[in-house]
DNA sequence: TCTGGAAATGTTATAATATTACAAATTTTC
DNA sequence: GAAAATTTGTAATATTATAACATTTCCAGA
């Protein structure tokens, strides 16, 4: 069996944002778009763990730092990280987590968890093919795809099987 | 070609209308449900089109028909709806639409155009199979998928084909 | 038909999420 | 360095959803 993805199991998370943080820069410098502090700081916060943040949590966060921040701050931040690939939106939880593929051309399928509420983001080809021949079979033109899919971790699912 | 789906042509939309009630009617008898008068208006009203409708339309559509309601009072009918499989909340826009596959044990998939509104439902077995599959891939245990594909249906695309 | 418990509804208040609108500051471009 | 564009500050408000508790309705069994 393949080992397990990285929320499942014990890992040196700080390495997982140091990673993503560092993506950041570079896409943004790519990209010629400004990664303000602010909205690195976002980034930063929303990669805390692997459980998706909400808007609000990233701000009580803000403010406790003692930054001047309002929803607005947070929503302008989320915008322009969503916008350049770095976060995704799960729309089935208002919350909000950092991207596991940014920088490639990509459609996130999310597995969330019910119990830990770690998510994890695949790339899955067999099911963006089957998704888009379904849509054509339709004549749709498909834009956006939100894929989430809740469920037990296979964490979560061993530890309920030893109650 | 296949003709189109219904809500991408012109049709006698109160026949869905009438179809969707007596369903509603039957399944709720069959599984001893109560189809109160409130929870089949509400019902009604969200198959008022083939466009989701949010919990706040569905309230002003009551209150204006002089029906004593409160938030409350559609929330619950619509948590009663989903239960029992008779309506589906689109996530990515706060909203519901009438379950066009009532009965049937289905994962919904749905193709929310962007320009008109409109939404059709879809059960795609293809689909449903990768992301199953997808999941097992990774141990994890799916229990409820949210599918929602934004983008142009078929008459949208023709029209902005047109300009 | 009474009656006790369950289910449904009424009512008020509030929580949680997100946006609008406009002013001020900062950065970039020329 | 001034104009233009971008980003940020600030206050108010819109939108979506739930909590808590009282009241009513329904239904099964006595
Ligand atoms: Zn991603
Ligand atoms: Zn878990
Ligand atoms: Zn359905
Ligand atoms: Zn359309």
């Amino acid at each position: 069996m393949a080992s397990q993805a990285l929320p499942y199991r014990p890992h040196n998370h700080q390495a997982c944002v140091t990673q993503a943080l560092a993506d950041a820069r570079a896409i943004c410098r790519a990209q010629n778009a400004r990664l303000t502090p602010t909205r690195e700081r976002v980034l930063e916060l929303i990669w805390q763990s692997h459980k998706p943040l909400g808007a609000y949590d990233v701000l009580a966060e803000l403010t406790a730092e003692g930054q001047n921040a309002a929803p607005p701050t947070v929503y302008r931040a989320l915008d322009f990280l969503q916008q350049h690939g770095l976060v995704h939106r799960i729309a089935s939880l208002n919350a909000f987590i950092g991207c596991a593929h940014a920088g490639e051309n990509h459609t996130g399928m999310f597995l969330i968890c019910r119990s830990c509420g770690n998510v994890l983001e695949l790339t899955a080809p067999g099911v963006s093919g089957a998704i888009e021949d379904a849509a054509k079979a339709e004549s749709f033109k498909a834009e956006d795809v939100t894929l989430e899919i809740a469920g037990l971790c296979p964490r979560c699912q061993s530890e309920t099987g030893h109650d």
